[in-house]
DNA sequence: ACTCTGCATGGTC
DNA sequence: TGACCATGCAGAG
């Protein structure tokens, strides 16, 4: 056997001979040396290694210290449902369910010291863990296969209300399957000596016949319950004597009071069925022996409202160090949650398990923390439906508004332990920009999406938006690609929907019409014709499509000669090459072939600070370019894979900002384009406007769709057919895909009454408008590389590919499609 | 005419 | 096929 070193990092002690300690999350065991493996054995691992560490909570009953967090000793304590733990010694004999902190996989299950197993074996289901984390998972509910569904319970809960009465601590550890705790005893020694209350209720009004339905609620016995003044229900009240009682299935409670409608009474479990014994209840639990439905189907639904560990916004609320926060469960909101009605409808799985039972309609108010710590009141409720049941939150408007989310965004759940309160999050989902924002690009990809699942999840590595861009980097960095089933499509709000993408590596881009002037260049060696337009020269690029290439500033060397300067992406150091060397996107020393002197960053930059300022006269002045700097700076991990067109938006910005604002005029040129007001701003050109410049524009406009279309009528004429035969079926697969747009384009301007026409205030942005002008607003750019005055439109494109040569010439095949 | 409420419907898995 | 759930819609206020 080979030597090896002790797992334990705080030893690493070389050894051939090594035990066997706990189960790593990888399913292997960690490997220990004999010293620390007795340690492990005497259950004094995290005592002798991790004291200093944080994570050492108490055990609610006998005090022991317990480093709770953490993988070696997860498994010697259990969450109480009132928050807090209880060392599993204490807690044996009342033990009803695994240890919630760690699900999912079960061979995660580590392997527990000897003297533990029988314990454990006994009163235990398999202990799932995933390891230590700072945040405990929610319980098994999103892991139902892993865990009986008999040991599912629901999740404690700790309401208040508002007014700052009494708190009820609500214990719910019992569990309709748990025979151990269907013994009155262990049931009693729930909560250290506190007296507890039960209830066994009255089957719900309509379901008559109703075979079973039980209630047991356990409280603290401080339980003072004061009702709301105004509570209208309160004329439902229900008392309950305060005696014991045995339940059909022989469970002993005791019975206590009950105020309907506040937010106190917690349940325990319930169920109902009706006669054909169907759980009406909506009930979580086992029914003879296994969970409601397909336990897997169900599983994947729960999957979407898994929660994601996202910590830091919980931050403000939880800055004791001895809060934890589990969460619970999160979803994305539908237009219909994010609308007025102020209705969120809740997972029903996850209401079920982590909200108070409710077995009236009206529900009950819930008092909810958000994460700055403000409480909401709302109404936790649910309507019949389908013989089921439709859970919502009602009143949900103010705190929506209050986080500023909106549909597409996700809200969390969560609870603050050992407080027990239910905490609401927000998480913005990196949403496209408004429309009037002047979107500067955008770029959407799902290539994290499973195939066709057109999830409307945003995902930070689905949607990046540069005007967001002081988050953008760090969500995808923190937001792990997950895959989540998103059964609808329509969870999406109107502005999202338009951001569906139905190939897997489509992706669309947005860039403003100048960033796009800014991007294209003539194809190499091609000498544009120019044309005048109201006395301005533009460029035109007839015989070739124009491509996009990294930009660069044109200058002129020591000898006269056109070339142009580029910025190393590493160095930042500006070289020297050829005017007509096309770029790409991603451009750094080592490829500059030209001057070999200088194709590594280590050599010197050929232009002085003077030069440099020179030719970058608004450098470290305009703050525009500090924001771009930094935004590029965020986006440089997570754009790795679409760095280069974001990047090309970017520095397409920051270079205009340092030429004219045509990319080819020179400075202080006062074209139409040059002077133009920046983008979105400044009069814009109406439809019918019939100014000199319109006019020129649309003429010109026209006889170059003309002059297109004959080309391309010829082309088409003489190659179709052979086409046809001789490209690949893939690539012709292809076109199609990447054509998506164009194809609606086409389709859209065949109808459009205004083709031909040119507008000049293009707002492709707002495709929720469905006015003609804004769907046929990407061909018009068609005329672009001349001005983009009516820079306040936006430029999309849906793309295969990412590179640039790709978009220039998706760029051009739009311009001859709609030509 | 508008909002609110409760339920029904239909798409999706 | 059943469960879930987004959303539509009718009726009440």
């Amino acid at each position: 056997m080979s030597t090896k070193l002790c797992f334990n990092s705080k030893c690493k002690e070389p050894s051939d001979k090594w035990r066997r300690g706990w189960r790593r999350r990888t399913g292997e065991y960690a490997h220990l040396c004999d010293r620390c493996a007795s340690v492990y054995e005497d259950e004094k691992f995290c005592e002798t290694f991790h004291l200093k560490s944080s994570g050492w909570r108490c055990c609610e009953s006998c005090g022991k210290q317990i480093h709770c967090g953490c993988i070696v000793s997860f498994h010697m304590f259990v969450l109480l449902d009132a928050g807090g733990i209880e060392c599993l010694t204490c807690a044996k004999g009342c033990i009803l369910t695994p240890n919630p902190a760690w699900p999912p996989p079960l061979h995660f299950l580590p392997s527990q010291p000897e003297r533990m197993k029988d314990l454990s074996a006994k009163s235990w289901s398999p202990i799932v863990g995933s390891g230590p984390v700072p945040w405990r998972q929610a319980p098994s509910l999103f892991n139902g296969s892993d865990v009986p569904s008999n040991m599912k319970l629901r999740m404690p809960v700790e309401a208040d209300v508002s007014s700052g009465i009494d708190r009820y601590r609500i214990c719910e550890r019992l569990s309709t399957a748990s025979p151990e705790m269907k013994q009155g005893s262990s049931f009693e020694r729930l909560v250290n000596g506190n007296m507890r209350h039960g209830l066994f209720e009255k089957p719900q009004n309509g379901n008559t016949g109703l075979n079973v339905k039980e209630k047991r609620y356990s409280f603290v016995n401080n339980f003072k319950p004061v009702f709301p003044k105004n509570d209208s229900s309160s004329a439902n009240l229900k008392l309950a004597t305060v005696s014991s009682s045995k339940t059909e299935t022989g469970n002993e409670h005791i019975c206590g009071l009950l105020p309907p409608s506040s937010a106190i009474s917690i349940p325990v479990a319930q169920k109902v069925c009706s006669r054909n014994g169907m759980d009406l209840s909506g009930d979580t639990h086992m029914r003879n022996g296994k969970g409601r439905g397909d336990g897997r189907v169900r599983d994947q639904l729960l999957l979407r409202y898994r929660p994601q560990i996202v910590g830091e916004e919980f931050q403000q609320i939880s800055s004791d160090s001895k809060t934890v926060i589990t969460p619970l469960f999160e979803k994305m909101l539908s237009a219909s949650d994010a609308g007025r009605i102020g209705r969120l409808v809740l997972p029903k799985k996850c209401a079920e398990a982590y909200f108070p039972l409710i077995t009236q309609p009206e529900g009950l108010p819930l008092s909810i923390l958000d994460v700055k710590g403000n409480e909401w009141m709302f109404q936790f409720r649910f309507w019949p439906n389908n013989n089921s049941r439709m859970y919502v939150l009602e009143g949900i408007t103010p705190c929506i508004q209050s986080m500023q989310l909106q549909a597409g965004d996700v809200v969390t759940f969560s609870r603050l332990e050992p407080e027990g309160k239910l905490v609401m999050g927000g998480r913005k989902a990196l949403a496209i920009p408004s429309s009037d924002q002047g979107a500067e690009i955008s770029i959407v990809g799902n290539n994290t999406f499973p195939p066709g699942d057109g999830s409307g999840r945003y995902n930070s590595v689905d949607v990046i938006s540069v005007n967001g861009h002081e988050k953008v980097a760090e969500k995808i960095l923190e937001d792990k690609p997950t895959i989540h089933n998103k059964r609808k499509n329509s969870n999406f709000s109107a502005k999202s929907k338009r951001l569906r993408i139905d190939d897997g590596d489509m992706i669309e881009l947005k860039i403003t019409w100048k960033e796009a002037q800014g991007l294209m260049r003539p194809p190499a060696k091609i000498v544009p014709s120019f044309v005048v337009v109201e006395g301005c020269e533009f460029e035109e690029f007839e015989e070739a499509e124009p491509v996009i290439g990294r930009p660069t500033i044109p200058g002129v060397d020591n000898f006269g000669e056109k070339i142009q300067w580029i910025q190393c992406e590493d160095c930042f150091k500006w070289r020297k090459v050829p005017a007509d060397a096309l770029l790409p996107s991603r451009w750094i020393c080592s490829e500059n072939e030209w001057d070999l002197d200088r194709s590594l960053c280590s050599s010197a930059e050929e232009l002085t600070k003077e030069q440099l300022e020179h030719m970058l006269p608004t450098m470290n002045k305009d703050s525009s370019i500090n924001e771009i700097t930094e935004l590029d700076g965020d986006l440089a991990v997570a754009l790795e894979g679409l760095d280069a067109l974001a990047n090309l938006a970017i520095q397409g910005e920051a270079s205009s900002e340092n030429r004219t604002k045509h990319p080819r005029h020179k400075p202080g040129c006062t074209c139409i384009v040059c002077i133009q007001p920046p983008s979105g701003k400044g009069s814009k050109h109406k439809q019918s406007c019939d100014c000199m410049v319109c006019i020129s524009l649309r003429r010109r406009c026209r006889t170059l769709m003309e002059s297109r279309d004959r080309k391309k009528m010829e082309k088409q004429a003489e190659s179709s057919c052979h086409n046809l035969q001789s490209q690949p079926k893939q690539l012709r697969g292809k076109v199609s895909k990447s054509g998506y747009l164009n194809e609606t384009n086409e389709r859209k301007s065949e109808i459009s009454p205004l083709k031909g026409q040119i507008d000049l205030n293009i707002q492709p942005e707002r495709e929720e408008d469905s006015s003609p002008v804004s769907d046929s607003a990407p061909p018009k750019m068609k005329c672009s590389l001349f001005p983009s005055f009516s820079a306040d439109g936006v430029f999309k494109q849906h793309q295969k590919s990412l590179g640039s040569n790709v978009i220039g010439n998706l760029v051009g095949k739009q311009m001859q499609k709609d030509g």
